[in-house]
RNA sequence: GGCCCCUUGGAGAAGUGGUUUAACUCACCAGCCUUUCACGCUGGCAUUCAGGGGUUCGAAUCCCCUAGGGGUCACCA
Protein backbone atom coordinates (compact mmCIF):
# COMPACT_ATOMS: atom_id res chain seq x y z
CA UNK A 1 0.00 0.00 0.00
CA UNK A 2 1.59 3.14 -1.10
CA UNK A 3 1.24 6.46 1.19
CA UNK A 4 2.48 9.29 0.29
CA UNK A 5 2.11 12.76 2.32
CA UNK A 6 2.88 16.99 1.74
CA UNK A 7 4.13 18.45 5.13
CA UNK A 8 4.28 22.04 4.25
CA UNK A 9 5.46 24.53 7.05
CA UNK A 10 2.47 26.87 7.18
CA UNK A 11 4.46 30.25 7.07
CA UNK A 12 3.20 31.55 3.79
CA UNK A 13 1.07 30.94 1.03
CA UNK A 14 1.46 27.90 -1.30
CA UNK A 15 4.00 28.61 -4.29
CA UNK A 16 3.87 27.22 -7.46
CA UNK A 17 7.24 24.94 -7.07
CA UNK A 18 5.17 23.87 -3.86
CA UNK A 19 2.51 22.98 -5.94
CA UNK A 20 4.40 20.47 -8.11
CA UNK A 21 5.65 18.68 -5.38
CA UNK A 22 2.29 18.15 -4.33
CA UNK A 23 1.24 17.24 -7.47
CA UNK A 24 3.82 14.50 -7.80
CA UNK A 25 2.87 12.97 -5.05
CA UNK A 26 -0.86 13.04 -5.14
CA UNK A 27 -0.29 11.56 -8.95
CA UNK A 28 2.41 8.98 -7.44
CA UNK A 29 -0.74 8.08 -5.03
CA UNK A 30 -3.55 7.99 -7.44
CA UNK A 31 -1.28 6.13 -9.86
CA UNK A 32 -1.14 3.37 -7.40
CA UNK A 33 -4.29 3.53 -5.55
CA UNK A 34 -2.48 5.16 -2.47
CA UNK A 35 -3.18 7.55 0.19
CA UNK A 36 -2.39 11.04 -0.15
CA UNK A 37 -2.07 12.70 3.51
CA UNK A 38 -1.90 16.34 4.66
CA UNK A 39 -0.19 17.70 7.43
CA UNK A 40 1.34 20.53 9.07
CA UNK A 41 4.70 21.39 9.80
CA UNK A 42 4.01 23.89 12.62
CA UNK A 43 7.03 23.24 14.82
CA UNK A 44 8.43 26.74 13.81
CA UNK A 45 5.97 28.84 16.23
CA UNK A 46 7.22 32.23 15.63
CA UNK A 47 6.46 32.02 11.74
CA UNK A 48 3.85 29.40 11.91
CA UNK A 49 0.19 30.58 11.41
CA UNK A 50 -3.35 28.91 10.77
CA UNK A 51 -4.24 31.43 8.49
CA UNK A 52 -1.56 29.90 5.58
CA UNK A 53 -2.81 26.41 6.72
CA UNK A 54 -5.97 27.24 5.78
CA UNK A 55 -4.71 29.04 2.13
CA UNK A 56 -2.52 25.86 1.64
CA UNK A 57 -5.27 23.65 1.96
CA UNK A 58 -7.87 26.30 0.04
CA UNK A 59 -5.13 26.21 -2.87
CA UNK A 60 -4.62 22.41 -2.89
CA UNK A 61 -8.64 22.61 -3.24
CA UNK A 62 -8.61 24.82 -6.19
CA UNK A 63 -5.54 22.69 -8.56
CA UNK A 64 -8.10 19.69 -7.44
CA UNK A 65 -5.60 17.66 -5.49
CA UNK A 66 -7.72 16.23 -2.58
CA UNK A 67 -6.44 14.54 0.12
CA UNK A 68 -7.24 11.17 1.76
CA UNK A 69 -5.98 11.96 5.41
CA UNK A 70 -4.55 14.74 7.19
CA UNK A 71 -6.04 18.36 8.23
CA UNK A 72 -9.61 18.90 7.93
CA UNK A 73 -10.49 15.39 6.83
CA UNK A 74 -8.57 13.74 9.87
CA UNK A 75 -7.78 10.06 9.61
CA UNK A 76 -6.69 7.18 11.61
CA UNK A 77 -2.74 8.67 11.92
CA UNK A 78 -3.43 11.82 13.77
CA UNK A 79 -3.56 14.43 15.13
CA UNK A 80 -1.66 16.15 11.82
CA UNK A 81 -0.39 18.91 12.70
CA UNK A 82 3.00 18.49 14.66
CA UNK A 83 2.49 20.87 17.89
CA UNK A 84 -0.65 18.56 18.47
CA UNK A 85 1.68 15.72 18.35
CA UNK A 86 4.17 16.40 20.95
CA UNK A 87 3.57 13.37 23.59
CA UNK A 88 4.13 10.55 20.47
CA UNK A 89 7.36 12.46 19.94
CA UNK A 90 8.33 12.13 23.54
CA UNK A 91 7.53 8.03 23.23
CA UNK A 92 10.13 8.44 20.46
CA UNK A 93 12.55 10.17 22.21
CA UNK A 94 12.63 7.83 25.55
CA UNK A 95 13.27 4.95 22.93
CA UNK A 96 16.63 7.27 21.30
CA UNK A 97 17.58 7.88 25.13
CA UNK A 98 17.21 3.86 25.60
CA UNK A 99 18.96 3.51 22.92
CA UNK A 100 22.02 5.84 23.99
CA UNK A 101 21.78 8.09 20.57
CA UNK A 102 21.04 11.51 22.41
CA UNK A 103 23.05 13.82 24.57
CA UNK A 104 22.15 17.00 26.92
CA UNK A 105 23.72 19.59 25.00
CA UNK A 106 24.24 23.21 26.92
CA UNK A 107 25.66 25.06 24.75
CA UNK A 108 24.49 28.57 24.12
CA UNK A 109 23.98 29.82 20.37
CA UNK A 110 26.73 32.54 21.29
CA UNK A 111 29.21 29.42 21.93
CA UNK A 112 27.92 27.75 18.85
CA UNK A 113 28.23 30.83 16.57
CA UNK A 114 31.67 31.26 18.15
CA UNK A 115 32.28 27.54 16.88
CA UNK A 116 31.16 28.22 13.90
CA UNK A 117 33.31 31.08 13.41
CA UNK A 118 36.96 29.60 14.42
CA UNK A 119 36.19 26.34 12.12
CA UNK A 120 35.40 28.20 9.16
CA UNK A 121 38.59 30.65 9.31
CA UNK A 122 40.70 27.09 9.73
CA UNK A 123 39.21 26.36 6.75
CA UNK A 124 37.13 22.95 8.72
CA UNK A 125 33.67 22.07 7.90
CA UNK A 126 31.71 23.78 10.66
CA UNK A 127 30.14 21.01 12.14
CA UNK A 128 29.18 20.55 15.58
CA UNK A 129 32.11 20.21 18.20
CA UNK A 130 30.44 17.58 20.33
CA UNK A 131 31.65 19.25 23.38
CA UNK A 132 28.28 18.40 25.62
CA UNK A 133 28.33 14.72 24.41
CA UNK A 134 30.72 13.73 26.87
CA UNK A 135 29.27 15.45 29.87
CA UNK A 136 29.81 13.49 32.81
CA UNK A 137 26.32 12.62 34.45
CA UNK A 138 27.48 14.37 37.48
CA UNK A 139 28.10 17.13 35.32
CA UNK A 140 24.77 16.96 33.37
CA UNK A 141 22.58 16.57 36.88
CA UNK A 142 24.49 20.05 38.28
CA UNK A 143 23.81 22.07 35.09
CA UNK A 144 20.08 20.66 35.27
CA UNK A 145 19.84 22.02 38.85
CA UNK A 146 21.40 25.21 37.97
CA UNK A 147 17.94 25.36 35.57
CA UNK A 148 19.41 25.81 32.73
CA UNK A 149 17.44 24.47 29.38
CA UNK A 150 19.31 22.49 27.32
CA UNK A 151 18.34 21.08 23.62
CA UNK A 152 18.94 17.33 22.78
CA UNK A 153 21.41 16.34 20.36
CA UNK A 154 21.65 13.25 18.40
CA UNK A 155 24.56 11.28 18.12
CA UNK A 156 25.53 10.59 14.90
CA UNK A 157 27.87 7.51 14.18
CA UNK A 158 31.02 8.30 12.99
CA UNK A 159 32.25 6.91 9.89
CA UNK A 160 29.90 4.82 8.43
CA UNK A 161 28.36 5.70 5.23
CA UNK A 162 24.32 6.42 4.32
CA UNK A 163 23.76 5.17 1.06
CA UNK A 164 20.24 6.26 -0.40
CA UNK A 165 18.60 4.87 -3.71
CA UNK A 166 16.56 7.80 -4.97
CA UNK A 167 13.60 7.09 -6.63
CA UNK A 168 14.67 10.39 -8.95
CA UNK A 169 18.34 10.29 -8.54
CA UNK A 170 19.60 6.79 -8.40
CA UNK A 171 22.48 6.24 -5.81
CA UNK A 172 23.39 8.94 -3.61
CA UNK A 173 26.07 8.59 -0.67
CA UNK A 174 26.75 9.99 2.29
CA UNK A 175 29.41 9.85 5.24
CA UNK A 176 28.46 10.00 8.33
CA UNK A 177 31.69 12.11 9.32
CA UNK A 178 30.40 14.67 7.24
CA UNK A 179 27.70 15.39 9.54
CA UNK A 180 27.90 17.13 12.86
CA UNK A 181 25.50 15.68 16.16
CA UNK A 182 22.30 17.53 15.30
CA UNK A 183 19.78 19.19 17.46
CA UNK A 184 16.32 16.82 17.52
CA UNK A 185 14.50 18.69 20.94
CA UNK A 186 15.15 22.38 21.35
CA UNK A 187 15.36 23.93 24.49
CA UNK A 188 11.60 25.03 24.43
CA UNK A 189 11.21 21.50 24.14
CA UNK A 190 10.04 21.36 20.22
CA UNK A 191 11.54 18.64 18.24
CA UNK A 192 13.44 19.89 15.25
CA UNK A 193 12.29 19.35 11.62
CA UNK A 194 14.79 16.25 11.10
CA UNK A 195 13.37 14.55 14.11
CA UNK A 196 9.45 15.39 13.74
CA UNK A 197 9.56 14.03 10.06
CA UNK A 198 10.34 10.97 10.78
CA UNK A 199 8.48 10.44 14.04
CA UNK A 200 5.54 11.28 11.95
CA UNK A 201 6.65 9.50 8.21
CA UNK A 202 6.83 5.99 11.31
CA UNK A 203 4.00 6.65 12.46
CA UNK A 204 1.77 7.43 9.72
CA UNK A 205 3.06 4.68 7.95
CA UNK A 206 4.61 7.09 5.23
CA UNK A 207 5.68 4.47 2.56
CA UNK A 208 7.59 7.02 -0.02
CA UNK A 209 8.59 10.08 0.44
CA UNK A 210 8.49 12.80 -1.83
CA UNK A 211 9.91 16.23 -1.68
CA UNK A 212 11.61 19.15 -2.94
CA UNK A 213 15.51 18.30 -3.76
CA UNK A 214 16.80 20.90 -0.97
CA UNK A 215 15.79 18.45 1.64
CA UNK A 216 18.28 15.40 0.01
CA UNK A 217 21.17 16.78 2.21
CA UNK A 218 18.84 16.41 4.96
CA UNK A 219 17.94 12.43 4.20
CA UNK A 220 21.28 11.12 6.24
CA UNK A 221 20.49 12.41 9.16
CA UNK A 222 17.04 11.08 8.70
CA UNK A 223 17.91 7.42 8.11
CA UNK A 224 20.58 7.88 10.75
CA UNK A 225 17.48 8.38 13.42
CA UNK A 226 15.22 5.58 11.62
CA UNK A 227 18.51 2.77 12.35
CA UNK A 228 18.61 4.09 15.41
CA UNK A 229 15.00 3.67 16.18
CA UNK A 230 15.21 0.21 14.50
CA UNK A 231 12.58 1.53 11.80
CA UNK A 232 12.39 0.77 8.77
CA UNK A 233 13.24 3.51 6.18
CA UNK A 234 10.78 4.83 3.43
CA UNK A 235 11.73 5.06 -0.20
CA UNK A 236 12.63 8.72 -0.87
CA UNK A 237 12.28 11.05 -4.52
CA UNK A 238 14.12 14.44 -4.80
CA UNK A 239 12.14 16.49 -7.21
CA UNK A 240 14.37 19.12 -8.34
CA UNK A 241 13.67 22.72 -7.64
CA UNK A 242 11.89 25.03 -9.67
CA UNK A 243 13.86 28.64 -10.83
CA UNK A 244 12.45 31.58 -12.22
CA UNK A 245 13.17 33.08 -15.95
CA UNK A 246 16.51 34.31 -14.89
CA UNK A 247 17.59 31.12 -13.38
CA UNK A 248 17.38 31.67 -9.70
CA UNK A 249 15.48 29.85 -7.20
CA UNK A 250 12.15 31.52 -7.44
CA UNK A 251 11.35 34.96 -5.44
CA UNK A 252 8.80 37.51 -4.08
CA UNK A 253 10.48 39.67 -6.56
CA UNK A 254 9.94 37.86 -9.42
CA UNK A 255 6.09 39.01 -8.55
CA UNK A 256 3.75 36.86 -6.08
CA UNK A 257 4.09 32.96 -7.22
CA UNK A 258 1.59 31.70 -5.05
CA UNK A 259 -1.43 29.62 -6.23
CA UNK A 260 -4.09 32.03 -5.35
CA UNK A 261 -2.16 34.61 -6.99
CA UNK A 262 -2.60 32.66 -10.09
CA UNK A 263 -5.92 31.71 -9.31
CA UNK A 264 -7.04 35.45 -8.79
CA UNK A 265 -5.10 36.23 -11.99
CA UNK A 266 -8.03 34.30 -13.84
CA UNK A 267 -6.01 31.22 -14.88
CA UNK A 268 -7.82 27.90 -14.71
CA UNK A 269 -6.84 25.33 -12.32
CA UNK A 270 -6.45 22.44 -14.70
CA UNK A 271 -4.26 24.79 -16.86
CA UNK A 272 -1.65 25.33 -14.06
CA UNK A 273 -2.10 21.71 -13.23
CA UNK A 274 -1.33 20.59 -16.69
CA UNK A 275 1.77 23.19 -16.96
CA UNK A 276 3.31 22.31 -13.58
CA UNK A 277 3.06 18.46 -14.57
CA UNK A 278 4.94 18.62 -17.28
CA UNK A 279 7.58 20.73 -15.88
CA UNK A 280 9.80 17.74 -15.00
CA UNK A 281 8.16 15.51 -16.21
CA UNK A 282 6.45 13.90 -19.58
CA UNK A 283 4.56 11.16 -19.94
CA UNK A 284 5.59 7.84 -22.48
CA UNK A 285 3.59 9.08 -25.75
CA UNK A 286 4.67 12.82 -24.73
CA UNK A 287 1.27 14.34 -25.27
CA UNK A 288 1.38 18.10 -24.00
CA UNK A 289 -2.59 18.75 -23.20
CA UNK A 290 -3.92 16.33 -20.61
CA UNK A 291 -6.94 16.07 -17.91
CA UNK A 292 -5.47 15.13 -14.12
CA UNK A 293 -7.28 11.66 -14.84
CA UNK A 294 -4.87 10.86 -18.03
CA UNK A 295 -2.02 11.83 -15.99
CA UNK A 296 -2.84 9.88 -13.15
CA UNK A 297 -3.08 6.50 -15.20
CA UNK A 298 0.50 7.88 -16.90
CA UNK A 299 2.25 8.99 -14.19
CA UNK A 300 5.98 7.49 -12.90
CA UNK A 301 8.37 8.71 -10.93
CA UNK A 302 11.14 7.62 -13.38
CA UNK A 303 9.75 10.06 -16.10
CA UNK A 304 10.60 12.84 -13.43
CA UNK A 305 13.89 15.27 -14.80
CA UNK A 306 16.71 15.64 -12.30
CA UNK A 307 17.26 18.68 -13.96
CA UNK A 308 16.21 22.22 -12.40
CA UNK A 309 13.42 23.37 -14.03
CA UNK A 310 12.84 27.50 -15.39
CA UNK A 311 9.05 28.74 -15.11
CA UNK A 312 8.14 29.80 -18.35
CA UNK A 313 5.17 31.90 -18.24
CA UNK A 314 4.67 32.21 -21.89
CA UNK A 315 4.25 28.53 -22.12
CA UNK A 316 2.02 28.74 -19.06
CA UNK A 317 0.13 31.32 -20.95
CA UNK A 318 -0.35 29.67 -23.93
CA UNK A 319 -1.54 26.37 -22.18
CA UNK A 320 -4.14 28.44 -20.15
CA UNK A 321 -5.41 29.63 -23.29
CA UNK A 322 -5.99 26.28 -24.90
CA UNK A 323 -8.35 25.57 -22.03
CA UNK A 324 -9.89 29.10 -21.90
CA UNK A 325 -10.89 28.51 -25.69
CA UNK A 326 -11.93 24.55 -24.07
CA UNK A 327 -14.05 25.89 -21.65
CA UNK A 328 -17.58 25.57 -21.03
CA UNK A 329 -19.11 29.08 -21.56
CA UNK A 330 -21.52 28.96 -18.66
CA UNK A 331 -18.01 28.22 -16.29
CA UNK A 332 -15.71 30.63 -18.11
CA UNK A 333 -18.85 33.50 -17.77
CA UNK A 334 -18.96 32.72 -14.30
CA UNK A 335 -15.03 32.73 -13.97
CA UNK A 336 -15.15 36.25 -15.71
CA UNK A 337 -17.62 38.14 -13.78
CA UNK A 338 -15.24 38.78 -10.73
CA UNK A 339 -12.89 40.55 -13.01
CA UNK A 340 -15.46 42.35 -15.35
CA UNK A 341 -16.64 43.38 -11.63
CA UNK A 342 -13.31 44.93 -10.94
CA UNK A 343 -12.75 46.36 -13.89
CA UNK A 344 -16.23 48.40 -13.54
CA UNK A 345 -17.83 46.97 -16.43
CA UNK A 346 -21.34 45.75 -16.44
CA UNK A 347 -22.00 43.01 -19.21
CA UNK A 348 -25.48 43.79 -21.24
CA UNK A 349 -26.82 40.16 -20.29
CA UNK A 350 -25.45 36.55 -19.29
CA UNK A 351 -26.42 36.13 -22.97
CA UNK A 352 -24.01 38.81 -23.95
CA UNK A 353 -21.36 37.88 -21.53
CA UNK A 354 -21.34 34.31 -23.20
CA UNK A 355 -21.41 35.51 -26.65
CA UNK A 356 -18.76 38.15 -26.30
CA UNK A 357 -16.65 35.57 -24.03
CA UNK A 358 -17.00 33.10 -27.13
CA UNK A 359 -15.22 36.13 -29.70
CA UNK A 360 -12.71 37.10 -27.71
CA UNK A 361 -11.26 33.82 -26.02
CA UNK A 362 -8.96 32.83 -28.39
CA UNK A 363 -7.11 35.97 -27.41
CA UNK A 364 -6.88 35.52 -23.63
CA UNK A 365 -3.81 34.72 -21.37
CA UNK A 366 -6.23 34.90 -18.64
CA UNK A 367 -8.94 36.17 -17.55
CA UNK A 368 -7.28 39.18 -15.90
CA UNK A 369 -6.70 40.00 -19.34
CA UNK A 370 -10.41 40.28 -19.93
CA UNK A 371 -11.19 43.96 -19.20
CA UNK A 372 -8.51 45.07 -21.66
CA UNK A 373 -10.05 42.88 -24.82
CA UNK A 374 -13.54 44.58 -24.03
CA UNK A 375 -13.79 47.62 -22.50
CA UNK A 376 -14.20 49.22 -25.80
CA UNK A 377 -17.27 47.66 -26.43
CA UNK A 378 -18.86 49.93 -23.76
CA UNK A 379 -18.73 53.50 -24.95
CA UNK A 380 -21.24 55.07 -27.28
CA UNK A 381 -18.30 57.20 -29.02
CA UNK A 382 -15.11 56.18 -29.92
CA UNK A 383 -11.72 58.53 -31.00
CA UNK A 384 -10.18 57.61 -34.15
CA UNK A 385 -6.68 56.75 -33.89
CA UNK A 386 -4.54 58.60 -36.82
CA UNK A 387 -4.23 54.90 -38.45
CA UNK A 388 -8.20 54.64 -38.95
CA UNK A 389 -8.82 58.23 -40.51
CA UNK A 390 -7.33 57.96 -43.63
CA UNK A 391 -10.53 54.77 -44.17
CA UNK A 392 -13.24 57.69 -42.84
CA UNK A 393 -12.00 60.30 -45.41
CA UNK A 394 -12.12 57.95 -48.29
CA UNK A 395 -14.06 59.97 -50.85
CA UNK A 396 -16.67 57.02 -50.61
CA UNK A 397 -16.74 56.47 -46.77
CA UNK A 398 -19.96 58.43 -46.10
CA UNK A 399 -22.28 56.35 -48.69
CA UNK A 400 -20.83 53.63 -47.47
CA UNK A 401 -22.16 54.54 -43.86
CA UNK A 402 -25.06 56.01 -44.89
CA UNK A 403 -26.13 52.91 -46.67
CA UNK A 404 -24.80 50.27 -43.99
CA UNK A 405 -27.05 52.31 -41.40
CA UNK A 406 -29.54 51.74 -43.87
CA UNK A 407 -29.48 48.44 -43.85
CA UNK A 408 -28.99 47.37 -40.47
CA UNK A 409 -32.11 49.57 -39.68
CA UNK A 410 -34.09 46.79 -41.76
CA UNK A 411 -32.99 43.85 -40.12
CA UNK A 412 -35.43 42.14 -38.30
CA UNK A 413 -35.29 41.55 -34.76
CA UNK A 414 -33.23 38.78 -33.95
CA UNK A 415 -33.66 36.11 -31.58
CA UNK A 416 -29.86 35.52 -31.31
CA UNK A 417 -26.40 36.66 -30.84
CA UNK A 418 -25.84 34.33 -33.48
CA UNK A 419 -28.58 34.78 -35.08
CA UNK A 420 -27.59 38.48 -35.32
CA UNK A 421 -24.77 37.51 -36.27
CA UNK A 422 -25.44 35.66 -39.37
CA UNK A 423 -27.77 38.63 -40.26
CA UNK A 424 -24.55 40.93 -40.56
CA UNK A 425 -22.95 38.91 -42.08
CA UNK A 426 -25.32 38.37 -45.13
CA UNK A 427 -25.62 42.19 -44.97
CA UNK A 428 -22.40 42.94 -45.36
CA UNK A 429 -21.62 40.65 -47.84
CA UNK A 430 -24.78 42.31 -50.10
CA UNK A 431 -23.30 45.47 -49.14
CA UNK A 432 -19.80 44.87 -50.67
CA UNK A 433 -21.62 43.57 -53.81
CA UNK A 434 -24.17 46.16 -53.85
CA UNK A 435 -21.63 48.85 -52.98
CA UNK A 436 -19.15 47.24 -55.94
CA UNK A 437 -22.00 47.22 -58.45
CA UNK A 438 -23.23 50.38 -57.70
CA UNK A 439 -20.16 52.98 -56.80
CA UNK A 440 -17.15 50.72 -58.12
CA UNK A 441 -15.69 50.42 -54.58
CA UNK A 442 -15.77 46.49 -52.63
CA UNK A 443 -13.76 45.21 -50.10
CA UNK A 444 -11.58 47.25 -48.00
CA UNK A 445 -12.72 50.27 -49.17
CA UNK A 446 -16.45 49.48 -47.91
CA UNK A 447 -15.34 46.95 -44.94
CA UNK A 448 -12.44 49.61 -43.41
CA UNK A 449 -14.59 52.90 -43.07
CA UNK A 450 -17.34 50.65 -41.28
CA UNK A 451 -14.23 49.31 -39.03
CA UNK A 452 -12.89 52.68 -38.62
CA UNK A 453 -15.91 54.44 -37.78
CA UNK A 454 -17.44 51.42 -35.26
CA UNK A 455 -13.76 51.30 -33.40
CA UNK A 456 -11.50 53.99 -34.26
CA UNK A 457 -8.92 51.62 -35.17
CA UNK A 458 -7.96 49.82 -38.75
CA UNK A 459 -7.78 46.36 -36.36
CA UNK A 460 -9.96 43.82 -34.43
CA UNK A 461 -12.68 41.52 -34.31
CA UNK A 462 -14.82 40.81 -37.22
CA UNK A 463 -17.23 43.21 -38.23
CA UNK A 464 -20.14 40.70 -37.82
CA UNK A 465 -18.80 39.53 -34.22
CA UNK A 466 -18.84 43.15 -33.50
CA UNK A 467 -22.09 44.91 -34.58
CA UNK A 468 -24.12 42.30 -32.38
CA UNK A 469 -21.58 43.13 -29.40
CA UNK A 470 -22.15 46.50 -29.66
CA UNK A 471 -25.96 46.17 -30.33
CA UNK A 472 -27.80 48.48 -33.06
CA UNK A 473 -28.12 51.38 -30.71
CA UNK A 474 -24.45 51.94 -30.30
CA UNK A 475 -23.23 50.86 -33.72
CA UNK A 476 -25.82 54.02 -35.02
CA UNK A 477 -24.33 56.60 -32.89
CA UNK A 478 -20.98 55.41 -32.93
CA UNK A 479 -21.65 55.57 -36.74
CA UNK A 480 -23.39 58.80 -36.78
CA UNK A 481 -20.25 60.47 -34.76
CA UNK A 482 -17.91 59.60 -37.34
CA UNK A 483 -20.03 60.86 -39.71
CA UNK A 484 -20.84 64.23 -38.32
CA UNK A 485 -16.51 64.16 -37.66
CA UNK A 486 -15.82 63.36 -41.48
CA UNK A 487 -17.82 65.92 -42.79
CA UNK A 488 -16.69 68.49 -40.24
CA UNK A 489 -13.29 67.78 -40.55
CA UNK A 490 -14.07 67.98 -44.78
C1' G B 1 35.61 26.18 2.10
C1' G B 2 33.59 20.72 2.90
C1' C B 3 29.69 17.62 1.30
C1' C B 4 25.59 16.59 -2.14
C1' C B 5 22.89 17.39 -6.68
C1' C B 6 22.39 19.18 -11.74
C1' U B 7 24.20 20.35 -17.14
C1' U B 8 20.32 18.20 -24.77
C1' G B 9 18.37 24.96 -28.76
C1' G B 10 15.80 31.27 -25.59
C1' A B 11 12.06 27.75 -22.31
C1' G B 12 9.76 22.70 -21.28
C1' A B 13 11.63 18.26 -23.24
C1' A B 14 12.11 13.08 -26.24
C1' G B 15 16.25 10.18 -26.41
C1' U B 16 19.04 5.14 -21.98
C1' G B 17 25.49 2.11 -27.35
C1' G B 18 23.69 1.71 -34.04
C1' U B 19 17.63 3.71 -39.76
C1' U B 20 19.21 10.47 -34.84
C1' U B 21 21.41 13.94 -41.06
C1' A B 22 18.80 14.85 -32.18
C1' A B 23 11.29 14.02 -32.05
C1' C B 24 7.50 17.09 -29.99
C1' U B 25 5.56 21.79 -27.49
C1' C B 26 6.14 27.13 -26.15
C1' A B 27 8.69 31.46 -27.82
C1' C B 28 10.94 33.70 -32.06
C1' C B 29 11.42 34.61 -37.60
C1' A B 30 9.49 34.20 -42.74
C1' G B 31 5.60 33.05 -46.27
C1' C B 32 0.41 31.92 -47.23
C1' C B 33 -4.72 32.83 -45.99
C1' U B 34 -7.76 37.16 -44.74
C1' U B 35 -11.66 43.74 -45.43
C1' U B 36 -7.65 44.69 -40.73
C1' C B 37 -5.25 42.66 -36.28
C1' A B 38 -5.48 38.00 -34.68
C1' C B 39 -6.68 32.82 -35.51
C1' G B 40 -5.26 29.03 -38.86
C1' C B 41 -1.82 26.76 -42.31
C1' U B 42 3.25 26.04 -44.26
C1' G B 43 8.32 26.51 -43.56
C1' G B 44 12.85 28.14 -40.76
C1' C B 45 15.31 27.95 -35.98
C1' A B 46 21.05 22.44 -31.88
C1' U B 47 26.07 19.37 -38.25
C1' U B 48 25.23 18.71 -32.23
C1' C B 49 24.01 17.12 -26.81
C1' A B 50 28.65 22.37 -20.90
C1' G B 51 34.18 21.55 -22.33
C1' G B 52 38.15 18.00 -22.67
C1' G B 53 39.93 13.16 -22.57
C1' G B 54 39.09 7.95 -22.86
C1' U B 55 36.18 2.81 -23.77
C1' U B 56 34.05 1.00 -28.51
C1' C B 57 33.70 -0.85 -35.32
C1' G B 58 30.15 2.92 -33.44
C1' A B 59 28.38 7.56 -27.72
C1' A B 60 23.86 12.67 -26.31
C1' U B 61 23.63 7.71 -24.31
C1' C B 62 29.42 4.00 -20.49
C1' C B 63 34.12 5.84 -17.58
C1' C B 64 37.45 9.92 -15.95
C1' C B 65 38.79 15.04 -15.45
C1' U B 66 37.63 20.28 -15.80
C1' A B 67 34.14 24.27 -15.89
C1' G B 68 29.49 26.43 -14.71
C1' G B 69 24.87 26.44 -11.93
C1' G B 70 22.14 25.02 -7.53
C1' G B 71 21.49 23.03 -2.59
C1' U B 72 23.36 22.44 2.30
C1' C B 73 26.55 22.85 6.56
C1' A B 74 20.53 26.63 12.09
C1' C B 75 17.77 25.36 18.92
C1' C B 76 14.03 27.21 9.95
C1' A B 77 11.45 23.76 7.64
Amino acid sequence: MVRVRFAPSPTGPLHIGGARTVLFNWLFARNHGGTFILRSEDTDLERSSVRWEKDIADSLRWLGLTWDEGLEVGGPHGPYRQTERLEIYKEYLARLWLGGHVYYCFCTPEELEQDRREAMARGENPVYSGRCRHLTPAQVEEKLQAGLKPAIRFKVPRDTEIVIQDLIRGEVRFQSRDVGDFIIIKSDGIPTYNFAVVVDDITMRITHVIRASEHLINTPRQVMIYQALGEEVPQFGHVSVVLDVSGRKMSKRMGDMSVTAYARRGYLPEAVVNFLALLGWSPPDNKELMSLEQMVKEFSLDRVSKSPGIFDEQKLNWMNNQYIRACDLERLADLALPHLEKAGLEPVSREWLKYVLDVVRDELNCLEELPGHIEEFFPDTVDIEPGALPHLEAETAPAVLTEFLLRLDRLPAAASYGEMQNQVQQLLKELNQDMKRERGVSGRAVFMPIRAALTGRDSGQELYYLVPILGRERVRRRIEASLRQVSRGA
